[in-house]
DNA sequence: ATAATCTAACCAAACGGTTAATTCTATGAA
DNA sequence: TTCATAGAATTAACCGTTTGGTTAGATTAT
């Protein structure tokens, strides 16, 4: 037997489900002269689905191809190979996470309320897409993890964060509110909170037998997030 | 241009490195006639650094062969399959976490004496063995994480752990030394907090020009983890 | 002898990626 | 208006490699 690894019913349905040549007509068709938008960011989305499901080499093109609903050569003409779309997969990711967090570090709030707002903010967007740990989790997975496209996602995206949430703790430090701690320590942990949750949620789920991705599970973990990190840095 | 994705230079290297057909004769020879646990352990340890660097999928089993100086075949002789490897290397990295830290729960310390020694013997059984945080998440990668493989490993070697946990939490919130917390929230935060720094060690080394792995820096972080988890646990 | 241990050579399937052609749309000259 | 056409978008059919896994046999301790 073959396979073991890889997905389980998919070598039969490879060639099923696609009655001809013609071109499926879903009720909501893509390919042929549908607007070329759409199609590169069905793809994008079809790509985050895949990557976080099955890491980044265990990925499969056809796959993805497929539930974009695309032929699988279109992915090759939007996207280098599967690395760079892999890459776009993670400006998308990381680009929402800075986008959805910068506005709350750029503000005029006091070190405390706005180190509450970017945990809140952070965690909000991670819940709000579960997938993401597992994409972002696939890159640490990666070959050479210290590689040049990865110091190009991490300067791009990390620092300006790293940065700004650094400045708000010696603030806080300074005015006495914050326990001393290095940035170096504080900001992975934070990370590391808020999103290993999500990425070991299929564990969690083994151990308690409750669904940590219900919607009430969601709230209190968000609650347990914000209460556990003012406990550990505030005075 | 093929093989962007697979791990660089070695497309070359496969075939060479082997001048004739004969087994190598290196200072530690295995193969025909060593002892088998020997051969088989060297299997296991070579598997934990593929897996570790490549992911579950990006693991390839001539490589682990290599790296163990044995022919492929033996691993398919001791080993089911890739799967079952990649499995015994999980009851490894687990079985030893275990046997770290439960000689600690079952002893007779008070709870937040205890909580801090668990902590701590967490902490450094991962940073004897940087590489494990890498293998566990390819299991979290894995296609349908819920699947009984991993139930069963996470009933095994996470249960007992979980349970005793639980009870030292119980007690010390019962006695007012700690501040109340759900176990399902804790735990999965106590283990985040060590464990993604490791995996995530690239990435920092990327953004601050550190080197995440140092031993000084371990030491450093060491303190901040009992410190953080401290802060944020006990009243 | 014989059973456990180990190997070289091999194979079919899966996979990433390419090719050559086809369809559709926008543009602009007649 | 019409029509030719350039070029973007899309596809079916391939292809060469890589990969997990097998086989049939060799080697060696007992």
């Amino acid at each position: 037997m073959k396979a073991s690894v890889a997905r389980s019913g998919e070598s039969a349905r490879s060639r099923a489900g696609k009655r001809s040549g013609t071109p499926r007509v879903g009720s909501h068709r893509l390919g042929t002269r549908g607007r070329p938008e759409e199609s590169r960011a069905a793809i994008l989305k079809a790509a985050v689905a895949e990557f976080a499901e099955y890491g980044i080499a265990g990925a499969r093109t056809d796959a993805i191809a497929r539930a974009a609903h695309v032929n699988k050569a279109l992915l090759y003409y939007y996207f280098k190979d599967k690395d760079a779309l892999y890459e776009a997969v993670m400006d998308h990711v990381f680009g929402g996470l800075r986008a959805r967090v910068m506005p709350v570090l750029e503000s005029e709030l006091a070190p405390r309320q706005k180190m509450l707002e970017y945990v809140a903010a952070y965690y909000d967007y991670i819940a709000a897409n579960p997938r993401f740990p597992r994409v972002v989790q696939a890159e640490w997975m990666r070959p050479g993890a210290g590689s040049s496209r990865m110091q190009r996602v991490a300067r791009e995206h990390f620092r300006p964060i790293f940065e700004k949430v650094a400045g708000v703790l010696r603030l806080g430090i300074e005015a006495g509110e914050f326990r001393a701690v290095d940035p170096i320590d504080f900001l992975p942990s934070v990370a590391a909170i808020i999103v290993f949750y999500f990425s070991a949620a299929p564990v969690i789920k083994a151990l308690a037998k409750v669904d940590a991705l219900s919607e009430s599970r969601i709230r209190e973990r968000r609650a347990f997030v914000l209460d556990f990190i003012s406990a550990a840095l505030f005075r």
